[in-house]
DNA sequence: AACTGGTGGTTCGAATAATGAACCAACTAT
DNA sequence: ATAGTTGGTTCATTATTCGAACCACCAGTT
């Protein structure tokens, strides 16, 4: 990994639980030295990619970023039309919702979410981190409709156990995608957050490539499998939407 | 300027005419060799920074921007907040509004903006690129309104001159900054684009230091005294209105 | 007042990673 | 075939990043 790739990653340690990081916290997360961290801050800080407080001297994401999503959504609203398609999806089934991407080998970048708001217990996973591909519900249906070469790069890193019941047994994960092509949907019963069940599917590019996928998340008391078949053709019809919408954006 | 510094700015050359750029063009654009290019390139993309086109190999802002615009929204929503309030700024004023804020020493950086619907002729600035501090209206009133050290820092970098009518004689600009710091807004004509007239006012971060401008935008011919006479008490509501809800996002 | 442990930030020799001229490979048009 | 595109790679040279040790500041303890 090259010092552009190590200086990026320090954004990617912001989160809703953490939305501002001091130099010593950065340290401690990242196990660099001190002076390495500060310097690669300094240049996220001048490019404005970090804002820096005046005060505290902590670190926050900065305006750069703002105005880097405008450019995006403003030639290629994949955003705006994936939201959209996410409410209304919402609004249906009353779960939560959410829209994630392929980004690289790492796992998929959550673009838009909506939370269900009807029930009193919903789900409340951090969309903000990266979603691992073996764990999750939008990883498992994206794997399974991706590229063989990419799906072996991919599994060739190791499989992280975030829960007891994360599969990590390769002969077991690839029955599993076989499985999810044929259907043509996944689910996951908290391999990433525990008793909590996903379902996703994929979605994709304007050359038919696997981009990513749209999901529904909730507490695994509540998703039995008459509501999970409820919900499983308003998901598609989600997907066609969305998929419909991205294909002009070529 | 770092690597880090270097391989970021790439991302600041994409833009709503140029949404999609090649190697060569990057090449063409930097001045710098192919192969430094092309490993900027390529790490940027495996960070999710840039997406690649598969078969025009061209690349694009990619998806990690969409997710720390998420992350940096859902817990500090300056944007939605500037969003909310110059629409009804442009309801009321009929021209183009947008708010723009402080990006290190190289300008200011527009997160939200608002394009006017109702005249025929209306003002077309690409406000995704980087509006210069001595030539813009918005620039002007951040730097009326800056900390000393950082306008002499500033100032001290030349001032490129973008039209016939860029203000680029120091003591005149010194001359003008005090007479804005006094009368409380800025006014600048056709400074970086020809025949556009600006109108900007200062907002403040939760320290009471600027943090950036609302302006107003429009041709010259459309903008007399008695509009801008007329504009002036909406934009600073709007400004209010804006550094209130800022406040609360320490 | 001195000590302790916590911030953020800097220095400078040593180690490492970025650099760029030359080189492929594929495609298009002449 | 040739010449001019495109995107991408190699490898010796060079310049930059790295990191242990350092400073300055602040808050609470002893």
């Amino acid at each position: 990994m090259g010092t552009i790739a190590k200086a990026l990653q320090l954004l990617s340690h912001f989160s809703n639980n953490q939305p501002e990081i001091g130099l010593s916290r950065f340290v401690q997360i990242t196990g660099d030295d001190k002076a390495t961290v500060h310097r690669r801050l300094r240049e996220l800080r001048d490019s404005g990619f970090l804002h820096q407080d005046p005060v505290s001297r902590a670190y926050r994401l900065g305006p750069a970023i703002s105005r880097l999503e405008i450019v995006k959504e403003s030639s290629f609203p994949a955003r705006r039309a994936a939201i959209e398609t996410i409410r209304t999806l919402n609004r249906e089934v009353s779960e939560t919702a959410h829209v994630s991407v392929i980004q690289g080998n790492v796992g998929l970048s959550t673009i838009a979410y909506v939370d269900d708001l009807s029930h009193g217990i919903r789900v409340h996973v951090d969309v903000n981190e990266i979603l691992p591909y073996h764990a999750t519900a939008s990883g498992l249906v994206t794997l399974a409709f991706m590229e063989d070469q990419q799906v072996d790069d991919i599994l060739k890193q190791g499989l992280n156990k975030y829960t007891a019941d994360t599969q990590t047994e390769l002969p077991q994960l690839r029955a599993n995608l076989r499985q999810i092509r044929n259907s043509g949907y996944s689910r996951s019963q908290g391999g990433f957050e525990l008793d909590v069940v996903g379902i996703a599917v994929p979605l994709f590019d304007h050359r038919k490539k696997c981009a990513g996928a749209v999901a529904v998340a909730a507490p695994s008391s509540r998703l039995t499998d008459d509501v999970q078949r409820s919900i499983l053709p308003n998901l598609k019809i989600a997907a066609n939407a969305i998929n419909e919408s991205w294909q002009g954006l070529t």
